[in-house]
DNA sequence: CTAGGGTTAG
């Protein structure tokens, strides 16, 4: 190129040709030169307030922060930026300077008279929200038309969001939902989704479920994850009953979801813990039917809901469905099947299946045992009960407090007396401790028994290593005192021991 | 890709 410096075309912005070449303040190039040393000079105030410990004028009318923003873009002639405001509000959030805020938000709607961009109040709404001012981002919500802002959805739903983190504060939803008609904001599917999302973290499942409805209602598709998360919340609390579950359940299969694998496994868990074994039974046939993978641990759900209902049939019909589709039964099916057999009083064919489960390289474990022993105890086997105690010794299997409860608990049953002393004994040693009903039990008992002397020294037993025994040993214990044995309050204090 | 999800007892 060619140039012609003295030309009437030359560069006009060559030094110099000057003066300016154009009225200051006009091209955007100054413009922009303005703003971004005015942002400077105010980004230097912030610092400099930080580093010297500017001190707080909360009553001052118009705060450091944004008298240092007019000052610094009047110096410039130019009008304050959005991004100055943004800036400024931003500092004010992360330094708590929350009584500066509305000075600033006073500015920002009657002084100036550009269109807020929402993402500034989007922002202060959220700082509002989360740090438990939620009126203060209500009221912003509201106010964001008079920033010369048109609300969009965005704005809508973090207000909505905000609310439902807290309870007390769910009433005011259906309010914004009506206002912000007025707003002409216009509801949206996320606004469904953020609401469902959000009443099901706190557990309103019942009115997540209406909003799904009106979602539909409204001619939104039915979304996969929104149904999946209502299941899982709808399975976790317990307002609704099972009966209404299986509504929604049915419901949302008419509206074409198909639940995957963890959609039935919570179904299927929830039914069972209601106990609706048979339900869940339902469940475990859809998801077959559906084609969805079945596993071990939903059969074993669905198995341990049928033998809570004693449905007795129904447990080995599928027990076996479930081995000829080829699942492998781990512990905790045989557990399941043999509580079945336990609750139908048949401990032999439970010991088979115990047996044929080493075979399989299936390790009873101590749920397999006390299953066992209190079918024993039921049976008053305490013979086979004391033999199957002692294999758990040698297999490695360690004896909990359940495992001694409850053979502790079939022996008084069964008025075996003497045993439930030894084994009572034996607890006491590993300072594991029976219910106190049973140990009032015994006591009582041994009084019938006219064993007093052994019921004072047992109960002297256990309270030194600070077991309270319940009112009725007491009872027991002073009915049949009286005349038997010549006793000193002593023996009661020394009783009651050092606590 | 796998792990985790599931069992007994007043």
């Amino acid at each position: 190129m060619v140039r012609h410096p003295l030309s009437k075309r030359a560069n006009k912005y060559l030094r110099k040709f000057k003066k300016w070449p154009h009225s200051p303040y006009k091209t955007s190039w100054h413009h922009n030169f303005g703003e971004e040393q005015a942002m400077k000079n105010l980004k230097q105030a912030t610092l400099e307030m930080d580093s010297s410990q500017h001190p707080q004028r909360p009553n001052l009318p118009c705060p450091f922060l944004l008298s240092t923003l007019l000052d610094s873009f009047k110096a410039y002639s130019i009008d304050p930026t959005p991004k100055a405001y943004f800036f400024v509000l931003k500092t004010l959030t992360s330094t708590s300077q929350l009584q500066d805020i509305p000075p600033v938000l006073y500015h920002l709607e009657h002084l100036e008279k550009f269109e807020t961009p929402e993402s500034i109040l989007v922002y202060l709404i959220r700082f509002y929200g989360l740090s438990d001012r939620v009126q203060d981002a209500v009221d912003l919500f509201f106010r964001i038309p008079r920033f010369r802002c048109t609300p969009t959805v965005c704005s809508l739903n973090l207000v909505l969001s905000l609310l439902c983190r807290k309870r007390d504060c769910l009433e005011m939803v259906p309010e914004i939902l009506l206002k912000s008609q007025h707003m002409n904001i216009r509801v949206e599917e996320s606004t469904f989704r953020v609401l469902i999302r959000a009443l099901c973290r706190i557990k309103r499942v019942g009115y997540a479920i209406k909003m799904l409805n009106f979602m539909v209602e409204d001619g939104y598709g039915l979304d996969e994850k929104i149904c999946s998360l209502v299941i899982s919340a709808l399975c976790e609390q317990k307002d609704l009953t099972s009966a209404e579950a299986l509504v929604v359940w049915r419901d949302m299969r008419k509206l074409g979801f198909c639940p995957g694998v963890m959609d039935y496994t919570n179904m299927i868990r929830f039914l069972v813990k209601e106990g609706r074994g048979m339900d869940a039974l339902d469940i475990l046939n859809q998801q077959k039917q559906d084609g969805i993978k079945l596993d071990v641990v939903s059969y074993t759900m669905v198995l341990s809901g049928i033998v809570a209902e004693g449905e007795y049939v129904m447990l080995d019909e599928l027990f076996d469905e479930m081995l000829v589709i080829g699942l492998i039964p781990d512990a905790y099916t045989y557990n399941v099947y043999i509580n079945g057999l336990c609750k139908q009083n048949n401990v032999a064919e439970a010991l088979q299946i115990v047996a044929s489960m080493e075979e399989l390289g299936c390790k009873p474990n101590v749920v397999t045992y006390n299953t066992l022993l209190g079918a024993l105890s039921v049976a008053g086997d305490f013979v086979k009960a004391r033999e199957l105690m002692k294999e758990m010794g040698w297999k490695g299997v360690g004896l909990n407090l359940h495992t001694y409860r409850i053979v502790l608990d079939g022996l008084v049953g069964k008025g075996e007396i003497g045993e439930s002393c030894l084994l009572l004994e034996e607890m006491l040693e590993k300072c594991l401790f029976p219910r106190s009903s049973t140990f009032d039990n015994i006591i009582f008992q041994m009084c019938q028994k006219d064993l007093f002397t052994e019921a004072m020294e047992l109960t002297k037993k256990v309270v030194a290593k600070s077991f309270l025994p319940g009112a009725s040993t007491w009872e027991a214990l002073l009915l049949n005192s009286g005349s038997k044995l010549g006793y000193s309050k002593a023996t009661f204090s020394g009783l009651l021991g050092p606590i």
